[in-house]
DNA sequence: CACGAGACCTGTTCGC
DNA sequence: TGCGAACAGGTCTCGT
C-alpha cells in the first residue's frame, strides 16, 4: 500500500489526530508483538529496553519511511508492501494483521497491520544511518530539474527500474511510477541515458504531478488493505489494462518489467 | 555497474 | 463448487 503520499498522509493523520489523539507527546509504555521480525533493530529485548518511556515529539517522513522522532533516539517505520498503522483505543478489538503493538501511557495505542509481514520497525541513535542511502525527495524544493537532470546524467538503466531506486529518488513505487511516466509520454523500458532534455523534464515535472495528485487524494487504496484515499479513482493507467488511455483512447498495455507488473499507452509511450 | 531471479509472506481473485 | 495459478503498494541478496 505505502508509497510517498500513502506514507505522507498517514504521517499527517497521525500528527494531526484526526478522529483520534495526535501521535504527538504520548509516551510508549511498551511494545507487543505476535511477529517480532517486525522489529529489525536493535534486537528485540534491547529495543523494548529503549523504547520504554519514551516520549513522541514529532511524526515526519522520509522516503517510504513513517518517522518518528523521539525525546531519545528515533522510530523508523517501513510499511513495506502490506503495511498500515493507525491509532486505535485499547479497548478495541484486535484486527487480524494488527500484529504489533506500541501501547501508550494514554491508553491509546499505534497498531502495525501488515498481513503480509513485510515491515520493518528500526530504532536508531542517529536516522541519517538510514537516510544517507536515500535520494533526494522529490517534492523538495531543492529537487529542481537541473538537480533531476543531473543525478540522471551518470545513469544507463532502463527508466522505469531506475526511477524506482530508492537510492536514485526517495518515495516513488510501482503506482506513481506508471503514471509519471504515462504523463510525461515515455516508455517505461526506455534508457535513461537516451531521453531528450524534453522529456527529462517532462518526467520531472510528471513525477511531482502524481505524487501531488496522491498526496491530495490522501493516497491510494487499492485492495482490502487500506482504507482511507482515494487516488485509485484517478489513476491513469496503473491497474487499468484494456482500458481506454484517457489521452488517446488506446487501450492500456501491461507488460513486466523488473518484476513488476508495468502499465502504459502503447500509443502515447512509444518504445523508441 | 546493470540486471534478472529468488527470497521473504499471506491474502484475494481469476481461470478452468 | 473446488483448486491451483497469478497477482499484490517493497526491498534485499546472489549470480552473471
Amino acid at each position: 500500500m505505502p508509497e510517498l503520499p500513502e506514507v505522507e498522509t498517514i504521517a499527517q493523520n497521525l500528527k494531526m489526530g484526526i478522529d483520534t489523539p495526535t501521535l504527538i507527546g504520548q509516551e510508549i509504555t511498551k511494545v507487543s508483538t505476535r511477529w517480532p521480525r517486525h522489529i529489525e533493530r536493535p534486537s528485540i529485548s534491547t529495543f523494548r529496553k529503549k523504547i520504554r518511556n519514551r516520549i513522541i515529539e514529532d511524526v515526519g517522513r522520509r522516503g517510504k519511511y513513517l518517522v518518528l522522532d523521539l525525546d531519545e533516539g528515533t522510530l523508523l517505520i517501513h510499511l513495506r508492501m502490506s503495511g498500515d498503522i493507525r491509532m486505535i483505543n485499547e479497548e478495541d478489538v484486535r484486527g487480524r494483521f494488527e500484529h504489533t503493538i506500541l501501547h501508550f501511557a494514554s491508553g491509546w495505542q499505534l497498531r502495525f497491520s501488515d498481513a503480509r509481514k513485510f515491515g520493518r520497525m528500526i530504532l536508531v541513535r542517529d536516522p541519517e544511518e538510514i537516510f544517507a542511502k536515500l535520494g533526494p525527495e522529490p517534492l523538495d524544493p531543492e529537487f529542481t530539474v537541473e538537480a533531476f537532470a543531473n543525478i540522471l546524467s551518470n545513469k544507463k538503466r532502463m527508466i522505469k527500474p531506475l526511477i524506482m531506486d530508492q537510492s536514485f529518488i526517495a518515495g516513488m513505487g510501482n503506482i506513481y511510477t506508471d503514471e509519471a511516466l504515462h504523463i510525461a509520454g515515455i516508455h517505461p523500458s526506455r534508457r535513461s541515458d537516451g531521453l531528450t532534455s524534453g522529456q527529462v523534464e517532462a518526467l520531472w515535472s510528471g513525477i511531482r504531478m502524481a505524487l501531488l495528485a496522491g498526496i491530495q487524494n490522501n493516497g491510494a487504496s487499492i485492495d482490502w488493505i487500506y482504507r482511507g484515499g482515494e487516488y485509485q479513482n484517478h489513476f491513469r493507467v496503473y491497474q487499468q489494462p484494456g482500458e481506454p488511455c484517457p489521452v488517446c483512447e488506446t487501450p492500456i498495455e501491461r507488460i513486466v518489467l523488473g518484476q513488476r507488473g508495468t502499465h502504459y499507452c502503447p500509443s502515447c509511450q512509444r518504445e523508441k
